[in-house]
DNA sequence: ACGGCCCTAGACAACGTTGTCAGTATTCTG
DNA sequence: CAGAATACTGACAACGTTGTCTAGGGCCGT
């Protein structure tokens, strides 16, 4: 900016204001500069502008996983809010792992952003204290925030979710309904689970552990998992799958169950599960819809309403889900159950 | 930094060289500071020490789409090894528009970025030269800079992958073999062509431009192109897609032109697809694979071995794609073409 | 006892912007 | 035509760091 000002002859201030298009230049002196910039491939440098100004115009998003199909979508509808209104974004993968959270937290804090979306990994945001303190505003989408940790939340209604999806397996005839979710420690992974159970409940069946599966979606331990289930005295005629990874793997491994020799009940079974995926309509698969997009456009709104200088107390906004019944979802029990 | 060093009893420095870990500080000291840090709950300003530093520890990545899964692999991979070597990412989506293209990467530049990986949208990367000057280091993925434009490069074997899976079906007998590929200013687009009319040449088929279709992979017009295709007087016996979403829409088009009474040969007809995607191997479909992950690592080694000082002239590599046979692109053509 | 060295600490400038205020032409008003 | 309002331009400080240089005090070897 200084070679520009030297170039163009004019003082530092000037240059300012022409790339910043502010008022009060004449036009023969504006385009003078304007020449300088084009002829020196001037950029403005946004690190000194923002150490200058204060507001960086820029928000970090905290996901697990970049590559995941839901977490994508939520990532690409906040990328959309963050432009509409001439913010850059920050994502980061926290990999389900707390401290990578913390990290990537703390390092967009450094960098400043102004807000923040974060699909939290840990259950202690206690680190945050001072970012707030500071000014920084934040949002949770997907899950809550840890204990003590007041902020403005986005989540889908995973509760009543399980519970439509689990009574419409048991308005097809189904009593024995295994779940296979995600690790107990994850938030929604426990919610659906409630909500599994509630619709049992209110259904007056029993809740049998020993068809209730939780860990990570791993290939290998899934086929062990319904093998063991299908292979039981007493196995489920249908599946709720917790998640959109879990309803996948079940897939493979059903395929590779009902070619092997040990297909037991694994053609007839039904299957619902938790959350759409890509060519769930052309596999027929009955599933409980989220829209991580409008997961994504909502927590962005509600953050930029606080970075438009919202001071309402903290919003905790849930979102409703949406059973689709493509077909693996409305089949009869294979054998009729006691 | 200002408070915590009054608070501290010390000078600037000192907490300087405290919060950077440098040597040379007395420990009783360094504790003091990190006290007052702790109690003040400090954080670093990293505008400042950008401004102050030059170099910003972190790199831009433009892709079409951070939702579709082809870039998100591409994202994950870059993002890791950013991690691995201590740099920040900042990741946009160009929806395939160049101006949009060019408006992040120089929002990324005037962030400073230590380095780039894009992949173009637009065919024109002059706008890069004052970048270049200023150190910039941009590596390009998917698809080379427009003309002029001087940089690594990393793109899959578009041509070889085309060429093989076009050729995978005319060895199962197939002699009319649709191409329907994305539009015709997209590069990988273009070159799947090429690679598709060389394995024809290869066979001494002829080359009937009524078989191929080019466009953005929009549900509508695929069903229309299918419709239209399949009705004619001497219809295809095999499909090859252009990319993986195209492979999808088709297969979208295919049941429900299937389910409808005018099916004519969609029934029987082999398919063999660009791009791996999620669940093809459920669905029975063979496809030319390629891997983004490795493009995104690949593309991610060559920056940080510039950003390391390397030298060397541009490199411009080609990654292998990988047929993979699952059952859609084996069948025989439904009735024998004269 | 003295010169030199290491360890620790601080003063100060600079990075590239922008906000504030002041100054100088120019035009308007009465 | 005087005085005031206006339009334009510039000088300067400040944002929060870090690199460089300097200074004091203790310790060493001779």
């Amino acid at each position: 900016m200084n070679d520009v000002a030297a170039a163009a002859g004019v003082a530092l201030k000037t240059v300012s204001r022409v790339v910043n298009n502010e008022p009060g230049v004449n036009a023969a002196t504006a385009s003078r500069v304007q020449a300088a910039i084009e002829r020196l491939g001037y950029r403005r440098n946004d690190s000194a502008r923002i150490l200058r100004r204060g507001r960086t115009a820029s928000i970090g998003l905290v996901i697990e996983d970049v590559a995941d199909a839901f977490y994508s979508s939520l990532n690409r509808a906040v990328e959309d809010a963050a432009l509409h209104h001439g913010y850059l974004l920050f994502t980061g993968s926290s990999q389900e792992d707390a401290d990578r959270e913390r990290d990537l937290v703390l390092a967009f804090c450094a960098r400043r952003v102004d807000g923040l979306i974060i699909v939290p990994a840990g259950n202690d945001h206690g680190y945050l204290a001072p970012e707030f303190d500071a000014g920084i505003k934040a949002v949770f989408a997907d899950r809550p925030p840890g204990a003590g940790c007041e902020a403005d939340t986005v989540l889908c209604d995973n509760v009543g979710g399980a519970r439509t999806g689990t009574a419409h397996l048991i308005a097809h005839g189904h009593r024995r309904i295994a779940f296979l979710g995600d690790a107990p420690g994850i938030f929604t992974a426990g919610e659906r689970l409630r909500g599994y159970r509630q619709a049992l409940a209110a259904a007056g069946l029993p809740y049998d552990e020993g068809l209730v599966v939780m860990g990570p979606p791993d290939p290998a331990r899934m086929r062990a998992d319904l093998t063991r289930l299908l292979t039981a005295s007493d196995p489920p005629t249908a599946l709720f799958a917790g998640n959109g990874r879990a309803t996948v793997e079940i897939l493979r491994a059903l395929a590779s169950l009902t070619h092997a020799a040990d297909a037991g009940a694994a053609g007839g079974l039904a299957l619902v599960g938790f959350d759409d995926f890509e060519l769930a309509d052309l596999l027929g698969i009955t599933v409980v819809a989220q829209d991580p997009a409008r997961l994504g456009r909502t927590a962005a709104d509600l953050l930029f309403m606080r970075l438009a200088g919202n001071e309402e107390p903290t919003s905790r906004i849930e979102l409703a889900t949406r059973l689709v019944p493509r077909g693996s979802g409305e089949r009869p029990p294979l054998r009729a159950v006691g």
